[in-house]
DNA sequence: CGGCGCCATTGCGCATTGTCAATGTGTGGA
DNA sequence: TCCACACATTGACAATGCGCAATGGCGCCG
C-alpha cells in the first residue's frame, strides 16, 4: 500500500492545512471575487486522501465535485477484462467529478497523498445559479478540459510510441511551468503503468521508448521518476511528427 | 466537390428553412423557456454549408459558436505531416466551436450539406450572462461532450480494431434512436476515411473489419453506407471486449 | 452507351507494438 | 546488514494492424 512517494521529495507534500480557494493563479477560486469565494468556502468540505486511494469510482452516484489542492490524481476508465485507460491527470487547482448522467464516468485515484475540496453537487448547483461568475469560470475550465481531451485523442489515435512519450513529457513540462515549477527536471509522479495506460501503450513499450530517447540524448533520467529535458527543440520535433528525430 | 450524399436519400436533406431553436428534444434550444429562446433567436445568424466545405479551421480566431440544425459535421485535428484525427461527429441539435484560447482547437467540416445557426462569441457571452438558464444548459452539454471524448479515449487507447468498429456502430445506432431514427439500418454519412480517422485505424483495416463482422453474421451491408445490425447482443459483447465473439 | 474516376475492398509482406519471461534496481523491513 | 518485494528495464518472439498495390463497384460525364 505504501508506495514510493516521489513528489514528497519535490516539495509537493500536502501541507497540514487545506489550501482550497487559496491556491495559485490558475485555480478557479483565485479568479473569483471575494463574494464568490465566500460562497465556495461556505459549502466546501475538505479531505485528505492517501496515495493509491480512490476519491470515487466509475459508475458510482455522482454526489460531489472536487477541486484538488495538493498532490496528483488520475482519472481512469476500465474495460470489462481489466484493460484500463487513464483519461486525465489532475493537478492542484483543477476541478474534477462533473457529470451529466448522475454517475461518475471515471474513477479518480490519488497518485500521491492529496488534499481535495469537496462540493456536494446540490449545494454547488445552488451556488452556481447564484454566482454567474462561478458558473462562467467552471465553464471555461470545462472548455479547456475538452480541448485537452481532444488533443489526447489525436495522440492516442495517430501518434507513434516515440511521439506519444515526447509529447507527454513536453506537456508535463508546460503544466509544471504554469505551476511555477522548473521546466526541465520534470517530475513523473505516476508509475510507468499509469503512463502506459495514459498513452495507450504497454509498460514495456514506455520503458523502451524512454531508454531510446535517453540514448539519443534528448532526455536524461535523474531518477526513473525525474526526467531532464536535454533537447527541448528536438523533443518538440519528435512530438510533432518529425520522423527521424 | 459534389460528393456522394447518402443522407439525402435518408430524409436528412436540409430543408429550405433554418430550423434552429425549433429542433428536437435533445436540442439546447428546446429546453429553454420562451424568453431564453427569444434571446437566442435575436442574436443568431443562419448559414447553409455545402458537403465537404469547412465551417471553420483549426487555429483560426474563434469568432462564433455554432449549432447544427441539419446534416452531419466532423471535427478534426491535423498533425504536421497530414495525419488526421477526427475528434467528434456533430448531429442536429449539437453545439460546436467553443474554445478557451481564442482559436478553434479543431477544424469543422460538413460531411453532408448542413444548416447551422451562428452565434458570435461576443453576443452569446452577453446573452449567457443575462440568461443563467442558457449558461447552465450549455454547461450540461459540455459535460456530456467531455464524457464522450473520454469514452473515445478509452476506445482509441485500449480497443482492438474489431472492438472499435463494433463500438462505433452501436454508438451511432444509439444516437440515431435518440433522434427518433430506427436503431437498425444505421446510416454512415461519413466516408471510410473519416471512419478510420475517427477510430485511429487505416481505411483498409476499417474495411477488412467490417467485412469480417459481416462474414460473422453480426452485421449486414445494405449499401456501403447503410449497415444492418443483425446481432446487437453479439456486437455489444465484442464492443465490451468479449474476445472470441 | 461506354469510359473514366472515385471510393471501397482485398491480398500480401512487413513493422511497430504487444506478450511472456528474465534480469536489474532501489527501498523498507526483519 | 541482508532479504524481500515492487517496480523498471531488457530480451526474444509473436501478432495486430499498416503500407502498398491491384481489383472491384458505382455514379457521372462525355
Amino acid at each position: 500500500m505504501r508506495a514510493a512517494d516521489p513528489l514528497h521529495a519535490l516539495g509537493e507534500d500536502p501541507g497540514p492545512v487545506c489550501r482550497c480557494c487559496e491556491a495559485d493563479d490558475h485555480s478557479v477560486c483565485a479568479s473569483l471575487t471575494p463574494d464568490g469565494l465566500r460562497g465556495l468556502r461556505v459549502i466546501r468540505g475538505n479531505a485528505r486522501i492517501g496515495a493509491q486511494d480512490a476519491v470515487f469510482h466509475e459508475g458510482e452516484a455522482a454526489e460531489a465535485v472536487y477541486s484538488l489542492t495538493s498532490g496528483t490524481v488520475k482519472l481512469s476508465k476500465l474495460l470489462g477484462d481489466g484493460r484500463r485507460q487513464i483519461v486525465g491527470f489532475v493537478f492542484p487547482g483543477d476541478f474534477f467529478g462533473f457529470d451529466a448522467e448522475g454517475t461518475y464516468p471515471y474513477t479518480a485515484e490519488a497518485i500521491t497523498p492529496v488534499g481535495v475540496c469537496r462540493f456536494s453537487t446540490g449545494r454547488l448547483a445552488q451556488l452556481r445559479s447564484q454566482t454567474p461568475e462561478l458558473e462562467r469560470l467552471l465553464f471555461e475550465r470545462l472548455v479547456a478540459d475538452l480541448a485537452l481531451a481532444q488533443e489526447q485523442m489525436l495522440l492516442l489515435g495517430r501518434m507513434t510510441a516515440r511521439e506519444k512519450v515526447a509529447h507527454f513529457l513536453l506537456t508535463l513540462s508546460r503544466r509544471a511551468v504554469r505551476r511555477n515549477d522548473p521546466a526541465s527536471p520534470v517530475a513523473l509522479p505516476m508509475s510507468r503503468q499509469d503512463l502506459a495506460d495514459y498513452l495507450g501503450l504497454t509498460i514495456e513499450t514506455v520503458s523502451r521508448t524512454i531508454t531510446q530517447l535517453k540514448r539519443d540524448g534528448l532526455i536524461g533520467l535523474v531518477r526513473p521518476e525525474l526526467v531532464d529535458l536535454l533537447d527541448v527543440a528536438a523533443l518538440r520535433r519528435v512530438a510533432e511528427g518529425g520522423g527521424s528525430d
